[in-house]
RNA sequence: CCAGACGGCCGGAUGGCCGCCUUUCGAGGCGUAAGCCUCGGGGGGAGGAAAGUCCGGGCUCCACGGAAACACGGUGCCGGGUAACGCCCGGCGGGGGCGACCCCAGGGACAGUGCCACAGAAAGCAAACCGCCGGAUAAGACCCCGGCAAGGGUGAAAGGGUGCGGUAAGAGCGCACCGCGUUCCCGGCGACGGGGACGGCACGGCAAACCCCACCGGGAGCAAGACCAAGUAGGGGCGGCGGGUCCUUCGAGGGCCAGGCGUGUUUUCGCGCCGCCGUCCGGGUAGGUCGCGCGAGGCGUCCGGUAACGGGCGUCCCAGAUGAAUGGCUGUCGGCCGCCUAAAUGCGGUCACAGAACCCGGCUUACAGGCCGUCUGGCUCA
């Protein structure tokens, strides 16, 4: 996702979970035949100076990348950075993400080739 | 071997699994085409500071009669380098260090105006607080008259400094050296240096006070700027230009024709739309493409130059994102620190500063650890 447009839309929607090393927001995009997800990604300059911003984004993109295809899909998703971003382990940070679509009610098993956007 | 000075350089290495951006080639698919999509192979993919955004340029737009003047800002020893610079190199002057070397300032104070706090008697024209000396007096006297500026004190700075002579005490009063001023000669492209003669001190400091002089500078910046798409209300002001005719309140306000554009296959014909350009205001837009990387380019080598740097030849093509790629996880090795220890081994911790955003040349600031070279002082051995 790219817009800003949809960034603030996703804000707007109030539909978040407060994980350790990261925040996720989702939101309904109202279009069931297209039936992928999109993936943004925000780090803002609270977490640090410019390397540190780029670290947790990339971290960020890692686990997505990993779980996207148990994510709802028809949904956009928006993954927030913060301070715990960078030393949180790996696999704590997956399951932050598991946990945080769980308790928004998102998680799937498995399902299949759900497309994935960026 | 110890201590130190200067210059240059590196700034983790190597695998595994899974990915990203870009470019190129091949195959397949879609498409009339431009091209797009998928798969596979190959190439490239953060820094020495990418940082701060402090100077200098390229490039783009705007303004402009070549230009000059004024204002404002900047620079300020000399010579050289450079596209240019406030940068760099080599020198000059002052200061520090045994030394290698380092640090500092840099046009003008007889063009003018102004300032010099506090302290001190006195802060710019000379003057005399404590004093010193002589006279007078009975007196080596605190008063009076006269001479002096060496000593003391204040200060950032007190009208040359040191020494000798001289004197009642003193004084460039005289002399020597140093400083200063004028002048001449010599060396140097020059800043400046060296030497001689004369003068006998007259000419204090501040220009990061105003100022004067010389030189430089038009403004804004890649969200520059160009194009496409979408969209708003084909709105309004001003200026210039614009074929015929009619109406007219004499205003390009309106009608018709001509003309232009689009469209129906083409002509006839029909339909629809329309003054043109510039500029400003108002309103709308943050989607895409270009700009966008062959360059004051990198590397190697030779030549010229003390050097900065310049030239010749050969060779290479080397990031291009745009909610923004250049990575995520992990194995082994390595560096550093600590612990048991004499050491090895082992265990634990840790691995700097920091992320391109139009591009170059500099400056400044941040930085774990390490490497190389040249030189200085000291100790020891031969």
């Amino acid at each position: 996702m790219k817009r800003r447009a949809d960034f603030l839309r996703l804000a707007a929607g109030r539909r978040k979970f407060v994980a350790p090393g990261l925040i996720l927001q989702a939101l309904d995009f109202k279009a069931p035949e297209n039936a992928g997800v999109r993936i943004g990604f925000t780090v803002s300059r609270k977490v640090g100076i410019a390397v540190a911003r780029n670290r947790a984004r990339r971290r960020l993109k890692a686990v997505a990348g990993l779980m996207a295809s148990h994510a709802a899909p028809g949904y956009d998703y928006v993954l927030i950075g913060r301070g715990g971003t960078l030393t949180r382990p790996f696999a704590d940070l997956r399951e932050d993400l598991v946990t945080a679509l769980r308790r928004l009610g998102l998680y799937r098993e498995e399902c299949g080739d759900a497309g994935m956007g960026r």
